[in-house]
DNA sequence: ATGCAATTGCAAATCACTTGCAACTGAAGA
DNA sequence: TCTTCAGTTGCAAGTGATTTGCAATTGCAT
């Protein structure tokens, strides 16, 4: 739809970064994350990335997967009644409208809920440190 | 806190609307529920079940609260990186706020956030079947 | 090129549930 | 009240997703 607006987060300097070492399967399953479209689940990513080495076990795609998300590089979203799902952690925040027919995820962002929400907490004596907010949903047929 | 404000749900009611039978162990699970101030797992309505019949097995606990779902007597959440948490359907829809550090689970509900959830969803040509919203925050220390 | 701690693949383990099955028991009817 | 029997239960085994122990392998700093 639009990856070519989407800048590819550089995952290796990330690692470099976060001083691990960059290691054949590691290299695969942050090619697949740079060019995935979707929101994969470690499964998925484990299918595209025996395509191009088979010997990566899907062991490697979890421990990879929790790295990344150690340094914050990728987001996991466990959305209802399915394994974690990843995104790349790049560009800005949004939330996600998941199709409950076709498990698609729609991403979408809202100023006015983010400040309701900071609003809420605040009221509340709270600081918010993360939030999830999930809308799951059936496509209108346009009439 | 303001448990005396609550009504009680009458969930004997529910399930035998919903032809099942009262037995002995959901009696147990059903009044365990019924004054359960706080969003118990499966594991600890099993460990207060247990104190009052010690012949309750945890599947009966599972099974019931499928049962309960199912007749959309309690809500069931899925709260970030543990087992999913119960609480009556009864009283009106909110949303939940999660202290991180204590588990500790306060409810709250906001119109205009949901007006905009729905907002969102139209102009996405969507209609949204059910959403989550849950914030993760940390208790500001007063000063 | 060498050394060795980080990393991997594989198998087994864990966690939160779910399910098969034989024994048990509400509750509708005799 | 007593029968009857399909709905329920406890227990053990099974699942699905993910994690972990361990010996073999491999980046990468010398």
């Amino acid at each position: 739809m639009n990856e070519t607006l989407i800048p590819k987060p550089d995952y290796e300097a990330a690692l470099r970064e976060a001083g691990v070492r960059i290691t054949r399967p590691r290299r695969v399953i942050l090619g697949i994350l740079s060019d995935a479209g979707d929101h994969p689940d470690a499964m998925e990513i484990f299918r595209r990335a025996v395509e191009i080495d088979a010997s990566i076990s899907l062991s490697t795609v979890y421990r990879t997967m929790k790295l990344l998300e150690g340094i914050g590089a990728i987001h996991r979203h466990a959305f209802e009644g399915g394994p974690s799902r990843f995104e790349p952690a790049a560009g800005d925040h949004h939330d996600h409208l998941i199709d409950i027919e076709t498990g698609d995820v729609i991403e979408f962002q809202s100023d006015r809920i983010e400040e309701l929400q900071h609003e809420i907490a605040r009221e509340l004596g709270y600081e918010i440190v993360h939030h999830r907010l999930e809308l799951y949903g059936r496509r209108k047929r346009k009439r």
